[in-house]
DNA sequence: TAGATTGTTAATCGATTAACAATC
DNA sequence: TAGATTGTTAATCGATTAACAATC
């Protein structure tokens, strides 16, 4: 059995795809690990250490083609297969993900979209309708689900996160903010959007407090 | 001048900040590393060191007080402030933001809205109005901004996120998907969703080849 | 072949965990 | 005072960087 590769790496892994992707849209044919390095402002070393937990990708004397390495993150990541998501919450945050058609083109497919407020019957989102929340286990039976997005707030979470998973889903991207407690199986995927705010104040804060000590 | 502290930590503060508001709320007074260590999932050895980072907050045989730690940590995190937040993009997302009430309890209060789209003229969200990018220099000269929270496409995020910043904002919460360049002083927190995205269906994959090799 | 650049091993650096003396 | 638990030092583990032999 092979090592796990560590997540430090593998939040890395998306940002080589994106610059990998502007280097191939601005007809770059080829790249070594140090251009890429000036340009990502991150280590060369860091670069084919990183590719070289997943293979080899380059050749030495030539370095990497982008559009072979393009491809193969992509595989790594999983973005050669398509997934089926339904977002539960049809909030402006799920109507958001429901409207970013970019996530289509990477094979991520919005196919449902629910929420318990009545008020949103008969709403529709890029010609995806708004169904009741009751409908949720008759639509997973009849449709083949990979992902479910959760957009509602954090009080009706947890609940729906077990009942998802109950109905056979095993992925979830997590907006609401607090911990999932599931089985192994189940991948989940957090976002935490305050968690993030509060970073960016500690910054701001932390950068004030520099200035003060020059001074 | 005293060294700075470890993204890593950084990182953790929300969380804790989190399940110590939670302990406040249901009446829990006081806690040891122990027992946050079983709930939170992580070492107690790692939560006493992050906070040992920002100072003593504990009693040896007592514990932490969980008031008197989750206010601390809300300073740390610099909660005890108030920031003013320009939203620019009044999407889905810009107004998911606008919309999102747990900020403003955080001291986060969305000040502005701003779209480049004359069809979102009229349009206000919690008594907030969008108004058109061009009014931008005129408010934020009126208005004191700590923030600017840019959720339109990635095509302009570049160009606005200059002159945002010479404007005098210095500080960026940055939802478009590109890496911005900006002077050393400016803050930038980034929220990248498909980065997101590609490491859930990254972990999809792992899940099935290692399940795949157990049969 | 000579030059370039990878893949990979070794060295360094930093973060996490363990251990325990200090102290409430 | 005895017991509990912190704050902090030391040990371990893992991730990053440097170096270089392999090779295109």
């Amino acid at each position: 059995m092979e090592k796990d590769i560590s997540q430090a790496v593998i939040r890395r892994m998306p940002r080589y795809y994106r610059y990998l992707g502007e280097l191939l849209d601005a007809g770059v044919e080829r790249i070594s690990s140090n251009e890429l390095s000036a340009q990502m402002k991150v280590t060369a070393s860091q670069i084919r250490q990183d590719l070289n937990n997943f293979g080899g990708f380059g050749q030495q004397g030539y370095g990497y083609n982008v559009r072979f390495l393009y491809e193969e993150i992509g595989k790594i990541l999983g973005l050669d297969k398509q997934y089926h998501i339904i977002v539960i919450g049809a909030g402006n945050l799920g109507q958001a993900l429901a409207n970013y058609v970019k996530f289509e083109k990477r094979g991520f497919i919005i196919t449902g979209l629910f929420d318990v407020n009545p008020a949103l019957k008969g709403l529709s989102v890029r010609g995806i309708p708004v169904r009741m929340l009751e409908e949720l286990p008759e639509f997973v039976k009849n449709n083949k689900i990979d992902i479910a997005a959760l957009t509602m707030p954090k009080e009706s979470a947890s609940q729906v996160a077990n009942q998802v998973v109950e109905l056979g889903i095993n992925a979830i991207w997590n907006f609401a903010h607090l911990d999932l407690e599931l089985p192994p199986h189940v991948v989940v995927e957090n976002v935490h959007l305050s968690d993030s705010l509060m970073q960016l104040s500690y910054n701001i804060v932390k950068r004030e407090q520099h200035a003060k000590r020059q001074s």
